[in-house]
Parts: structure tokens; sequence; C-alpha cells
RNA sequence: GCCGGGGUGGCGGAAUGGCAGACGCGGGGGACUUAAAAUCCCCUGAGGCAACCCCUCGUGCGGGUUCGAGUCCCGCCCCCGGCACCA
């Protein structure tokens, strides 16, 4: 039978309900009218035909999702009505709003708390993933303001960037429209999740208001020489038409559209990340509360080695530079290699055709490294190694890399893989200069490069060291004799931002024939888009096309001018965006010294592992950028990093090509949005991925839907028993029950606090909500009982309110409170409350469980072991052998160890 | 290849070195019902046994430390992710 209300309290309750304050005007008089009927109950309540008798249902949810959410709990005794959730939804959402309960104001007197999920890009609706990341994050930051935190949780929209063109050129819309009502549309979307976001506060990065610290950003930069413009090979997109930053290329294709990318010339504009990269790298330390598979990616990205740098004579020419982290194995280098790009490699293609046409051919093809045979040309000339003053053949081949080191490289066919191939095909000598302490190598018998570390033989002087040690000590021979030093080099790139879009934030930048680059002054800013364009989506920037945007006056002399035509890479918006929440509406300033005093750094921001590098590596250095600036005081803008699993369905992404994709809307308008979160948040801990699946929503369905009936149906015998005064002599049962609400109040706190386990904190919820069932059969008499109940039933309202937000407001209305659960304190926890006096002692015999028994916590150690040893099971057990010793762990086991 | 993270029931997942499998899904049984749905209760790692008294095995594999190991150490295997002609 339901351990609901009994049916006379239902009624009574039902009766004097105020349907103003309550939500189920709607269904409850069907309810009242006809209680001797469930049929017609089921009628009434308009949804028995969507059953799973009701045909198809549809895809990709669970048939009977609404019939079950609105199914009267009905017996002889008790009732409680329909857990309605979109009455429930939508009356939370429009009290919120109405209150602005979210919106926060800088206060010194409070702890604050910046609670921060990585904003969407307005592409047309939510998708699961972005479900998630704001649940998370949602029930972090209601947790924080119950435990008494100023709450900055804010949300805006990356607006910028390629679909929006992309749309205007599949349906002719602007890009502004098709993206202004994305962004329109997506709010109530988010809405309607019920997120407790900062509104007031909102920003998106199409705004001039916006943009406008962009390009005042990059004057700064320019001005400082971290923005920079050079003529570079930078990746090609033939499909979308346009630049790619390296970090945009995957695998030699575009990240976007997945067409293969080439190689052009064009001048670019470029921000000086490397200056940053020896400080990204070191302020790594500062991350302790990042995951380390983040850092890790964050420092391959990076690739710092250590090396030295040595010039090898040319006679006649200037010496030709090469980058080795292994200078100790110098003495084999029997040829020099420079990449197809290198400048002297194209001095000497000048002189030789065939030279020419080899370098043009590599530089067009695309190469993969895993399968394709490396290449390579002589070029007739050599340098001289300035260790074994041999000459040596400077070839060009196609497997080194004009970006890395200084482009050319000095090869060690003995002690690199990739230089023993290559000498094998081109019959170039190979000279063994370390030798592996298990074995002799010969030039005769070599097989494979060999390239541990060793011992170095027939290198000079330098015979006989171990590697590391002549790795310095010949890089410091170099140096004393001017040909050579320590160094180090990084994989990292200056962040190439010049798109030919037209859909990003303009370059305030104009080209004077007289004065060359002139930053549009700051007063002009911002440099608007304009909005009548044709978008081609082809070429060159569309705003090349519009000659009232290019043509404009030089601001030094007034002369004639170019406007530059090339847009920021959207990269640009997000990497300092959570700064502007801070402070978003100044027009005087990108942001104010006392919001962002107050505010930073982040304490905890939420997003996909997928921004593991780029966005968290531009954030990192915009914020040193800042700092340098004097904006800001800090170094690293972020504390704690969560990076959230993806949301999967049959183990794939979502995606419309797929046809995997499971609408939120859908699941929304089926079982609310407290079910979809408390799903998404249930399944797994955050970090990992979740699979979607329709049956499972059932669990957390059925959960709510027993937590509400418990609530609805027990209100008025726990609001009759009253509150806790302290005078109660508590039976076990009672204590019992108590002892579990305070255990489960310190589980759910540090499940949240320390490890955002939600799945764990709702498990923990779920065992109360069962205890407490069961301390309902039967229905207890005390008043006592009553209070137990009544506290465990608060607790449980309040402990599933970050997750659950709607229901528990209405629930909390419910117990008779008022107010909103917004200002209402975390529950605390009694230490003492949740002391067990009697525990469950395991016995062991030899390490394996044999019996148990129950004993007084506080037993001492004496009395424990005695017991323990007096166990009918463990005597029987130790009979005829000798105890070799007893093992008491207090409250917990006692294990005797025995020997024959 | 280098670096990082993982391997636990039919499934998602729990376990400060101390009862492996919490909680939930699925499955089975029962109560309620004319019936179905919903709800409530019980069972549900594998094997053994006449026995729901128990016993054995069990957290990828092989060793080790320990009274005691999913957890710590050593050596492997496999999966996932990042980087990758980076000299």
């Amino acid at each position: 039978m339901s351990r609901s209300l009994r049916k006379a309290d239902a009624k009574s309750l039902i009766d004097s309900t105020d349907t103003e304050e309550r939500v189920f005007g709607q269904t409850e008089l069907p309810v009242l009218s006809s209680l001797q009927d469930e049929c017609s109950l089921l009628g009434a309540s308009g949804f028995a035909g969507s059953g799973r008798h009701a045909g198809k249902p549809a895809p990709g949810l669970l048939e009977h999702g609404v019939a079950c959410a609105n199914i009267y709990s009905f017996s002889e005794e008790t009732v409680s009505r329909p857990y309605d959730f979109q009455s429930i939804e939508s009356k939370w959402q429009e009290r919120w709003a109405a209150a602005r309960a979210f919106e926060v104001t800088e206060d010194s007197a409070r702890a604050k708390f910046y609670c921060l999920e990585m904003l969407p890009y307005p592409s047309g609706k939510i998708h699961m993933g972005h479900v998630r990341n704001y649940s998370i994050g949602d029930v972090v930051a209601r947790f924080k303001r119950m435990r008494g935190f100023n709450v900055l949780h804010p949300i805006g929209w990356d607006a910028l960037g390629l679909p929006a063109e992309n749309a205007a050129l599949k349906h002719g819309a602007h890009p502004e429209e098709w993206t202004r009502s994305n962004i329109s549309h997506m709010k109530r979307q988010l809405q309607r999740m019920g997120f407790s976001y900062a509104w007031d506060r909102e920003i998106a990065s199409c705004d001039p208001a916006y943009y406008r610290w962009n390009q005042w950003f990059f004057i700064q930069m320019f001005k400082k020489g971290i923005a920079y413009r050079k003529k570079a090979a930078v990746n090609w997109c033939p499909s979308c038409q346009t630049v790619l930053a390296n970090e945009q290329v995957e695998g030699g294709r575009c990240w976007r559209c997945g067409s293969e990318v080439s190689q052009r010339d064009l001048e670019q504009w470029f921000l000086r990340t490397t200056q940053y990269a020896e400080e990204l790298l070191s302020d790594m330390a500062l991350l302790g509360q990042w995951p380390e598979r983040v850092l890790t990616m964050q420092r391959n990205w990076i690739g710092r080695s250590e090396g030295a740098e040595i010039d090898f004579p040319v006679e006649g020419e200037d010496p030709i530079r090469v980058f080795t982290t292994r200078v100790d194995t110098i003495f084999g280098a029997t040829f020099l290699l420079l990449a197809p790009g290198h400048p002297r490699a194209k001095a000497y293609a000048d002189r030789s055709p065939e030279l020419a046409r080899f370098m043009e051919e590599v530089t067009r093809e695309a190469k993969d490294p895993a399968t394709v045979e490396k290449k390579g040309m002589a070029t007739g000339c050599y340098a001289v190694n300035p260790f074994t003053q041999q000459p040596v053949p400077i070839w060009v081949a196609d497997y080194v890399l004009m970006e890395y080191g200084t482009g050319a490289v000095m090869a060690v066919p003995a002690h690199d893989e990739r230089d023993f191939d290559f000498a094998r095909k081109y019959e170039l000598p190979i000279r063994v200069v370390v030798q592996p302490s298990d074995a002799t190598l010969s030039e005769d018998s070599i097989e494979a490069a060999y390239v541990d570390y060793g011992t170095l033989v027939d290198s000079g002087p330098f015979t006989g060291l171990p590697s590391q040690e002549a790795i310095s000590a010949m890089a410091r021979y170099a140096e004393e004799q001017g040909f050579g030093k320590k160094t180090i080099t990084y994989r990292l790139r200056d962040w190439g931002i010049s798109r030919q879009r037209y859909w990003g934030t303009p370059i305030p930048m104009i080209h004077c024939g007289a004065c060359g680059i002139v930053p549009v002054p700051e007063e002009e800013l911002p440099v608007v888009l304009p909005k009548a364009i044709q978008i081609t989506g082809q070429g060159e920037s569309p705003l090349a096309a519009m000659p009232e945007f290019v043509n404009v006056a030089c601001p030094q002399c007034g002369g004639a001018g170019r406007r530059e035509t090339d847009t920021m890479d959207t990269f640009v918006d997000s990497s300092w965006y959570f700064y502007r929440y801070t402070d978003p509406k100044n027009d005087t300033a990108a942001v104010s010294a006392s919001a962002v005093g107050y505010w930073f750094p982040i304490d905890l921001y939420i997003g996909g592992i997928e921004h593991a590098i780029l966005h968290l590596i531009y954030s990192r250095f915009w914020t040193k950028v800042m700092r340098d600036l004097g904006l800001v005081a800090i170094s690293e803008p972020v504390t704690q990093l969560l990076s959230q699993g993806m949301v999967l369905k049959d183990g794939a992404v979502m995606s419309k090509s797929t046809g995997n994709v499971v609408e939120p809307d859908e699941v929304v308008e089926r079982y609310g949005a407290d079910t979809l979160r408390l799903y998404v948040l249930f399944e797994a801990p955050p970090e990992k991925e979740i699979d979607w699946t329709d049956q499972r929503l059932e669990g957390p369905a059925r959960f709510l839907q027993r937590v509400w009936r418990l609530v609805d149906a027990e209100a008025t015998q726990v609001k009759a028993a009253g509150l806790i005064d302290g005078e109660e002599d508590w039976n076990e049962a009672e204590a019992s029950l108590r002892r579990k609400t305070h255990q489960t109040i310190l589980r759910v706190t540090r499940d949240i606090e320390e490890r955002f386990h939600m799945n764990t904190a709702i498990s923990a919820i779920m065992e109360l909500t069962n205890e407490v069932y069961r301390s309902l059969e039967p229905r207890p008499e005390r008043p006592e009982a009553w209070r137990a109940v009544g506290e465990a039933v608060e607790a449980i309202v309040l402990l599933i309110s970050p997750f659950t937000p709607h229901a528990a407001e209405e629930m909390w209305e419910i117990l008779g409170q008022r107010g909103g659960l917004n200002r209402v304190e975390w529950p605390s926890y009694d230490p003492a409350m949740a002391v067990q006096e009697i525990v469950t002692l395991v016995l062991q015999v030899n390490g394996r469980v044999r019996s148990r028994i129950a004993i007084p916590a506080d037993l001492e150690e004496g009395e424990v072991r005695r017991l323990a040893l007096d166990d009918e099971k463990v005597r029987s057990l130790t009979l005829g052998r000798t105890v070799e010793r007893v093992v008491v762990v207090p409250k917990r086991l006692v294990n005797v160890v025995v020997t024959e």
C-alpha cells in the first residue's frame, strides 16, 4: 500500500488547499469529485491515452513517460496528488525571474564564489552536452548560495563565427538575425531548465559593446609588440575558403568540415603566445586543482625541449644553424637537412630548377608521416661539421619542419630512426658514435638506429662520456668555441588570429601608403561590422568588397587609407569573456579593477574536455597579457577546472547526421526539467562520459515522484508534530532515522563540495528517502517519531534542492515554508547526531569474514577482543589452534589470526 | 613511439588499506486490483550443498607487501584520450 496520507487527511488537505498557493488548481477538482474512481481520474488527467498502449512512442524517448509521471498514487487509506512538473516548473521559473533571484553585487563583507560554465555557441538549440554542463554548474552554484557564498553564476553567448555565415549562405538569413534568433530560442531553453543564472549580466560577443574591447585589447597588444603581422605559410581550407589556425587543423584536416588542408602564403596577424610559453608551462604549478589530463595535454602542446643550436659553416656563405636535443651524437652527423621552406633551400633552388621542382612538389603534397616514404634531394653544397671538421653534404628533405627549431637539422643516421631510413634510401654514410651498454654496434652490422643514451665512441675528446654528460659538455664546448649554445625550443606557435570572414571582430587597423599600419584611434572604437553585406563564402573577407567600409582616412596623416578587412578568430572572444561578466555594462573600460578584484579568480570552471588545449591556453595567455597591461593582479584565471565528459547515444557523439540526437526539449516536455537534471547528474560522476539511455530515465523520475509523494502526503502530520525541541526521549527507531538523516547531510555535503560527485550525493538522498519510507511502516503513533520524520523530510527537500530546484521549492512550500529556497541555509550536520551508539563488528579469522556482532561503539578494546574471541563461530574456528594475534580495528572489525 | 586516464555483476556505477558490488536500471517473486498501469515489499555476482546453517571462488593477468589488497609496490595485457617525421 502507499505510505501516503490517510484518506481523511488527504481530503482535508485538499479541501484546505489554497489554489493560489498550490499549483494544482486544474487537476485537483477531478481528484475531489471522483476519489472513488481511478479510471476517471486517469481520464481527467488527460494522459491516459499516452501510455504504453497508445501506439508508437516517439523515437528516442521512453514510451510511457508522461503517463507514469502523472499517475495518482492511490490506496484504501491514503492519497497524494500528482507531481505536476509542468506547472511547478513554470511557476518557479516565473518567481525566480520576477524576484531577480540570482542577481548579485560585489559585497566585500561576504565570501564570493565565481561559478562559471563555458558559454555556448548559439547554434540553434541546446543539446545534452549543454544540459549536463550547466546542470553540474547549477548544482554547485545553488549549493554554494545555500552555504552562504555570494555566488556569481553568469551566462553569455559566443556569438561570432563561421556557422552564422554558413547559415547565411544556405538560407539567406543575415548572420546577425540568425544569431539573435538562436540566442533568444536557446535562452528560453536554458530558462526552462531552471538554471540559476544572473541574467542581468548576459553578454553576447556579437554586440559591438563587447567586441569593441577585443579591438581595444588588440591595439594594446599591437603597441606592446604582442600583436604583429607577418607573411607566413598558413593553413588554408579549400572548402571554407579561409585560413585556419594550427590549432584548428586536426590530422591535416579542417576541424569543422574535415576537408584536407593545404598551405598558402598570406600576410596575417599573430599574437605572440610563444613569448609566454615558458610561463604557461611553469605556472601549471599553480593549477593544482586542474585535472591531470588537461595539464598533460597542455604540456604536450607547448612541447618544451632543451637542446643546443649549432652552426655548421658553409664556405662562402653564412653558416647553417641547426637545433638538436642530442648534441652528443654530433660526431655521427654525416649530412645536413634543410626544410623545403628554409631560406637557404630556396636560395639553392634559385640555382637549380630540378631542386625548385622538388621543393614545390613536396610542399604541395599532403603527407602522412606514418605511411609516406621520406623524400630528399641533394643540393650539391657542403657544410662542415664543426666538431669533426669533416665536410657534410647539404640535402633538402620533406620531413624537416620549417616551423620547428631552426628549420634545419643535423642528420645522425646511426642514432635517429628517421635519419637512418633516409640514409639507407639515399646511401648516405652511417657512423656509430653512441654504444649501448649491452651490445656493440658497428657501421656494417647496424639494423636500426640506436636512439637511447649510451657511451660515446669515436667522438674525439668526448669519447667515453655517457650521453647525459656529453650533452652538456659538448654544448659548453660549442659555446666556448663560438659556434653554438644551449637553447630551449617550444612546439607552441604564435597564434594566428586573422580570418577572411565577415562574422567576426573587425581588426581595428588601417593600412596607409605613407604611414604603414596605423591603429584605429581608441576613441573611434568600436569598428562596427556593416550590416548590409554580401556573403559569398569564398575568397577574401566579404568586408573587402565594401568600399564604404574599406576606404578610410589615415588617422595619422589624413591621407587615403585602407581598413583591414580580416576579422579575428572567435577564440579571441572567449579568451577573456569571463572578465566581462564582472562588469558587463562598463562602457569606459573592458573591466574595472574593483569588480575583477572582487570576483576573480574563477573558483570553478566547468566545460568539455574538447577545450582542454585551445580555449584554455588562450585564456591563460590572455590573463597574463592583461596582468602585464596592469588590468588584473592575477596570473591564472581559473582556480579549479572540471572537465565534464560527453553525452553519447549508442556509444557515439550525438549528431544530426547519425540521427541519434535526443532533444532536451522533448525530455523536459515528458519528464520535466528536474528529472532531466537528475538523470544527467545521477548517471555517472561528472568527468566520465555518459551514454544516454531512455530506460534509465525511469530511475530518477521514479525517485523524484517518490520524494514528492512522501512530502505531499505527510506534510500535515509533520507540520502537526512540530519541530524538535531537544526535550524528546527518542526510541531506537527514531534515533536511527535521525542518525541516517545527519549521516546523509554529511555525505551529500562532502560529495558536492569536495569532489562534485553528484551521482553519489543523489544516491545518498535516495537511501535516506528509502529509510523514511521504511520508518512509516507501520505508521508511527508517537509525536517524536513524526518529528524525526519531519527532520528527515526537510533535510531531503533541502539536500535535493540544488539538483531539482523546482520540485524542491514546491515541496518546501508544502511543508509550510515561505520565501523560497534561495536564502535558506544548507542543512547543518550534527556530528553528535550521526554517531552510532551500537555498531556492527565484523569478526574475521585469518582475514576471512566469519561472523558479526553488535557492540556498543565506545566499548574498550580489551572488552571488544574478549567478545570477539567469545563468539561461537570464532570459537569453533579457533578450537585446537593457536591464536597468534588479534587485530582490533575500533568500531569496525576484529581479525583473529590463528595457526594450526 | 611519448605522455595521461582507465579495466569491478546483465547494464550505469559504489567502496579514508577493513563486510566488494551502495544507489539506480534491467530481471524474478509477492501484496493491492475484476484487470492492466502505477504504487509498496522481498530476492537478484558465480559455483557448491538435502539445507536461506554454511563452504569455495570472484574487482584485466602474474608476482609481492600486509593480520587484511579493488585500493599500496613490481612486471605484463587490453581499452580510451592527447601529442606525434618536433630532430
